[in-house]
DNA sequence: TCACTCAATGCACTCGATTGCATAGAAAAA
DNA sequence: TTTTTCTATGCAATCGAGTGCATTGAGTGA
């Protein structure tokens, strides 16, 4: 149909136009008069006449694109965070480059450099598990484009971010845990230096010394994965030291626990609680369905993209560094008592 | 620190060259002398030179950006798919930019513009549930932008399109409920006239047919989402006509066919089995494990990606349509005898 | 010494837009 | 009528690259 997209000059020519009049009229500068205007912008539309990016980004030195870096896309809480960042971001007219680091640190170098490359006007990011340079964020920063840290925050480096209220979550959770009469919670967490997870810790310990349960050490466990659930969880449950609660890092973590703490004969509720964290899918096709705290992934993906969106277009006036905590919520459901 | 990139005129300043020597040096071109390349390159790499991709594509009119359309980010096949099509894409150095419409006839047609604006070279979709109008589509051909369908594919519109081989797994599942003695095996599936689902069809009723079962429409239901599934299950298990097998679209289907069905009372899978498709996560985690058939998801990523982008490069010489078929895996764990 | 070749480089235009400044022409003021 | 003041438009430069063609100058051959 029409082979070559029409430019603002072939409009010109076409009405014996200037260019400069052609572009001026399409935006509706006070200086045209309302029948060039009328006329140029009936003629675009008839013809189809589509801005071209490029060259107005390259001239205007705008981009409305901003950069995602996930460390994982397969994953209900970051898909969820990234269907919420797509949702706020073409609500405002920006398009989204997303990067993939899958959890490993060249890659997400290598997506800082795409990013910034692609000249996008601004980022946001979630770091890997064991990022601990942060020479690439820092490299965002100095190349003046707008960086927001989401859930996983770079604690290396001082800007925006969005993160979930992990200290409260933990604590509810736990806190709910020790009310319905668990006495012995394990901690299966991530041995990442991450505040996601200090955090957690913190709010675990705080619950249990709220319910005058000494922490031991001995029912903190580095078990954040797939792999780990079934290395770890059986020792465990062979040992002699037999937890009656689990407060797991995610849902995954939990559910396997769920199935492993089955297959060793006891009873979820009742010999054993478990309680995830997230509120994935899995939690309800589980047997018992899975008590979890949910992390309103969505929501975060919202605030995020909103917060460096305002950055971007300067409505965001605060000076120093934004930091938005998202609620949590405690889901109870079967597999705690 | 480095407050503005610096550019070719930069660098042509700096060693008293002109920009288009510095142009050739850094494309490697044969006319410009080994020292002057070499001394050009020298110091581009110093003062951390990068390309500006937008002057860049403005002026060869080449574009390294491929626009993605889901209709379901947070949805473990897709996001899959979307992994594939990243890695594939960074592979080859392009960037992708994600549209989620979120089975949306509209935000479909929205994302659709999008990308058009973006002016990406290439467009990978998938369709919602609900669009019976192709329009959209159309327009992307017609702007002369390569579109390769998958999974959901478009029969309105003639173009690439990479499929999983949806007839042969799901003759392989119903073949198998077959074998394992399953002679009322009912099929939840989508009452869209999507190919994914009549191919499905056609495979459920061939592999019947082979055990000499006869085709019951009666035992044929729509139920593709969590709500159907929950009004949809319980009117079947409480008829008088209850299948002994469930072949069921999805793996959220079947892993609440499967709750359903266990807290009607039936075991699974002496009484009833349950199978799924797309073998996701939740897979893994119910009791028993689901029976489902694997869809490669990553794979159909990597694939759609790679022919798009053969397309792109003029690598795909083929003048017809090509269709690629990736193979399903029937995945066996207790929820089948 | 002169013409010719060829390697290395520069000039100037282009991609498709935006924008400061100049200018034409009409209307208003003197 | 002349000058002033706008209003509406055009000119030309610019963003950061790439590229056809012209140019320079050293080297070669006669």
């Amino acid at each position: 149909m029409n082979k070559k997209q029409i430019t603002l000059k072939d409009i010109a020519k076409a009405l014996n136009l200037s260019p400069s009049t052609v572009s001026r009229a399409m935006n509706n500068n006070p200086a045209i008069s309302v029948e060039t205007r009328d006329q140029v912008q009936r003629y675009a539309e008839e013809h189809k006449y589509k801005l071209n990016t490029l060259a107005f980004q390259l001239r205007t030195k705008r981009n409305n694109t901003i950069g995602v870096i996930v460390p994982e896309i397969v994953h209900f809480f970051f898909s969820s965070v990234l269907a919420g960042i797509q949702e706020e971001a073409e609500s405002e007219n920006y398009n989204i480059l997303i990067c993939h680091s899958n959890e490993d640190y060249k890659k997400e170098v290598k997506s800082v450099e795409t990013l910034i490359d692609a000249r996008v006007s601004g980022i946001l990011a979630s770091q890997s598990k064991n990022t601990n340079q942060y020479n690439h964020f820092q490299e965002i920063i100095d190349n003046e484009i707008h960086l927001v840290f989401f859930d996983r925050i770079c604690t290396g480096i001082n800007t925006d971010k969005v993160v979930v209220d992990d200290y409260a979550g933990a604590f509810n959770a736990v806190d709910y845990l020790a009310k319905t009469g668990c006495k012995r919670i394990a901690f299966l967490t991530s041995s990442s230096q991450m505040p996601i997870a200090s955090n957690r810790r913190m709010g675990y310990e705080d619950a249990l010394r709220k319910h005058k349960i000494v922490v031991d050490r001995s029912l903190i466990f580095t078990c954040d994965t797939r792999d780990l659930a079934f290395k770890v969880i059986p020792q465990i449950l062979q040992s002699t030291n037999i937890p009656d609660a689990f407060f797991c890092i995610n849902d995954e973590v939990a559910a396997y626990c769920l199935q492993m703490v089955k297959s060793f004969g006891f009873r979820v509720p009742e010999d054993i609680s478990i309680c995830g964290f997230t509120n994935g899918y899995i939690t309800e096709v589980t047997d018992p369905e899975l008590t979890t705290v949910d992390q309103h992934g969505h929501e975060m993906g919202n605030e995020a993209a909103k917060l460096l969106i305002n950055r971007i277009e300067g409505k965001e006036t605060k000076n120093g560094i934004v930091s938005k905590l998202i609620k949590t919520e405690l889901i109870r459901r079967g597999s705690t008592r």
